[in-house]
RNA sequence: GCCCCGAUAGCUCAGUAGGAUAGAGCGGUCCCCUCCUAAGGGACAGGUCGGCGGUUCGAAUCCGCCUUGGGGCACCA
């Protein structure tokens, strides 16, 4: 229809070129479904953007482009208005098709390829296994499966991944921690490091452990301490401290104890994250180990071919990435003066691995915090010999947590912090989904907790859920009042469908197409909740507004036949965003 | 100091390629169940779109400067 209006017009602007009231070039101007009833059904500001080349005033252009607009069947009446505005009226008789093809789609209803089945990876969450999954996570999760189901409803051939960060001195950190929490339940008189992981976990680990292996791993504490720098608050260096303390743990407990200690750790903890997103309905292709990347040699050969196109150079005994040369404001160190490959260098692996897996776009789905990193992986790419924009980042900020008035202080180190289990526990998977969702990611977010968990409060999930139900619960009511329901009938009398309420839901159930490709294509989740709540909203207002259980056969099951249909894209809409769709509350 | 993201109703936020009278939810005041779940609906009140310039027919939206909140600037991950 927009499409069609375009020609019509576009053919009328070149009939005034003709008669040469318009200067010859090519034009562009907009045409937008109207806001206003009262403005028609769409509407261009042609005569607004022409007015100056024109050298008229921009109504007299509009009559003139109207005058000049050719016949067509499917426009019932042409308005000036505004300071310029066409407007168009369309023929009415086509927009009750609109309950057909919902009911003939039925799930599909909004989906699409306009993704043309390109190949696009998206990753997220990624959080370190060295802990469980917070809420700050928790929107990461929200957020990143959003948008890659999305994607997947628009036509593209979807990858979900996690990059599992199962190498480096965090994870040393944690294997540390557990070691001492397990010596402790030995009963060695343990100090704990200040910037050991002090979270509940580590100990629940060490306990396990100690069941397994009882004092096989115990060594005197006076040994463990021997020579080891003071802790910060003894006034020393807390990072020396607990180098020191992993160097000890690896020396005195030997290789495969250590990767014992260690792999309880992690194995323990990606089991929990693991079975976290699961049951808040995110589901990975793939979880990608970092550790592999420097086991099977991907790290080197990725500096290598970095090497050979001449961006690496060394420095002060270390081997440096000249990335400021490609967009980044210094150079970074990708191997250290001790002969380790800093976390960068495994990045720029692994997306040298993404790169060869033939993904014709990657995205990352970062916290707000990594965003002075998106240059550095850039500039990798671009050394790599890809395009860069074939990288797309896409930054989720933090979400401030709440308890009433009192904000909530998040440390994964001191264990203080809200898991995402204990959010989904509270408020349930649906709330949590919608709440994360619900805002734009690059947004701060304030997320209160006693209000989410409050069971009076009016979650805006309960809303559009409530109006799925509601619709349900019509149809039960249909069958208790021994009426009956014809949908070919109903198909056959739509143009009963009169009232105002009844032609804005069908206006609305239209858009859905649109909006879904839209949100897919900005990667805005958002776009689609708050489509659902005005959805919902129309509905709603609609029940009360008119009764559908009347007794005109006719008009009954046309009735019917819409709120079915709004039933289907509810529906639809809830179940892309992996929230429940109850047939009654 | 440099970089990124914000600043819109009392609060939390939308605002679709610059468009017509800036919207919603919550909170406030008032109204609507002899009727398909009132977990709903309707009405009213509430705004210098952080500030000042600029671009133009037209700016919350684009550009510049400023104020202000958060974040980032490692041989940590």
């Amino acid at each position: 229809m927009k499409k069609k209006l375009e020609t019509l017009i576009q053919k009328s602007v070149e009939a005034l070129i003709n008669q040469e009231v318009i200067p010859s070039a090519s034009y562009t101007f907009s045409i937008e479904r109207t806001r206003d009833p009262q403005h028609g059904d769409y509407a261009t500001n042609a005569a607004m953007l022409l007015a100056k080349p024109a050298k008229m005033n921009p109504r007299q252009l509009a009559e003139k482009l109207v005058a000049a607009l050719p016949q067509d069947s499917a426009i019932t009446k042409v308005d000036i208005a505004g300071p310029g505005f066409i407007n168009f009226y369309m023929d009415s008789s086509s927009q009750f098709d609109i309950v057909k093809r919902i009911h003939e789609l039925g799930p599909e209803f909004g989906r699409s390829q306009v993704g043309a089945g390109k190949k696009v990876q998206v990753e997220f969450v990624s959080a370190n296994p060295t802990g469980p999954l917070h809420v700050g996570h928790g929107r990461g999760a929200a957020y990143g499966s959003a948008v890659a189901d999305l994607l997947e409803a628009t036509g593209f051939d979807v990858h979900r991944e996690y990059y599992v960060n199962d190498a480096g001195r965090q994870m040393d950190i944690l294997a540390t921690s557990i070691w001492l929490r397990y010596l402790e339940e030995c009963g060695e008189a343990v100090r704990f490091p200040d910037n050991g992981y002090r979270g509940e976990y580590v100990g629940d680990i060490a306990r396990d452990l100690f069941r397994q292996v009882r004092d096989d791993y115990r060594r005197p504490i006076d040994l463990v301490l021997e020579n080891i720098p003071a802790d910060e608050i003894q006034g020393g260096d807390k990072e020396a401290h607990i180098d020191a303390l992993i160097a000890k743990a690896k020396a005195l407990l030997g290789v495969a104890a250590y990767r014992d200690v260690f792999n309880a750790g992690l194995n323990n903890i990606l089991e929990d994250i693991r079975n976290d997103l699961r049951e808040f309905g995110v589901d990975y292709q793939c979880w990608f180990s970092e550790q592999q990347l420097m086991d099977d040699g991907s790290v080197e050969q990725a500096l290598a071919r970095l090497q050979a196109s001449g961006h690496l150079y060394q420095k002060d005994g270390a081997t440096w990435f000249a990335s400021s040369n490609l967009g980044d404001e210094k150079d970074r160190v990708v191997r250290r003066e001790n002969g380790q490959y800093t976390y960068f260098a495994s990045d720029i692996a692994y997306h040298m691995n993404k790169l060869d897996r033939g993904f014709e776009q990657i995205i990352d789905i970062w916290g707000a915090d990594h965003h002075g990193y998106i240059p550095r992986v850039k500039a990798a790419i671009q050394a790599l010999g890809a395009d860069a924009s074939k990288l797309k980042v896409l930054l989720v900020q933090f979400a401030t947590l709440y308890r009433g008035e009192e904000k909530v202080q998040m440390s994964t180190r001191s264990g203080e912090f809200v898991t995402l289990r204990q959010l989904r526990d509270e408020v349930g998977k649906d709330a949590a989904r919608f709440f994360y969702v619900m805002r734009r990611s690059e947004q701060h977010m304030d997320f209160d907790l006693q209000l989410a968990t409050s069971k009076t409060n009016e979650n805006p999930v309960f809303y559009v859920q409530y109006a799925h139900a509601r619709v349900c619960s019509v149809f039960r009511q249909l069958v208790e009042k021994g009426l009956t329901r014809d949908i070919p009938s109903g198909m056959a009398h739509l143009q009963l469908l009169s009232e105002e309420h009844e032609l804005g839901l069908m206006s609305t159930l239209e858009r859905y197409p649109e909006v879904l490709e839209r949100a897919a294509l900005t990667h805005e989740p958002h776009q689609l909740i708050l489509y659902l709540r005005e959805l919902a909203n129309d509905f709603h207002t609609y029940y009360n507004a008119h009764q559908f259980l009347v007794e005109d056969d006719n008009l009954r099951n046309a009735r019917l036949n819409l709120i079915a249909a709004v039933r289907q894209v509810l529906a639809n809409g809830l179940k892309l965003l992996n929230i429940n769709t109850p047939e009654a509350m």
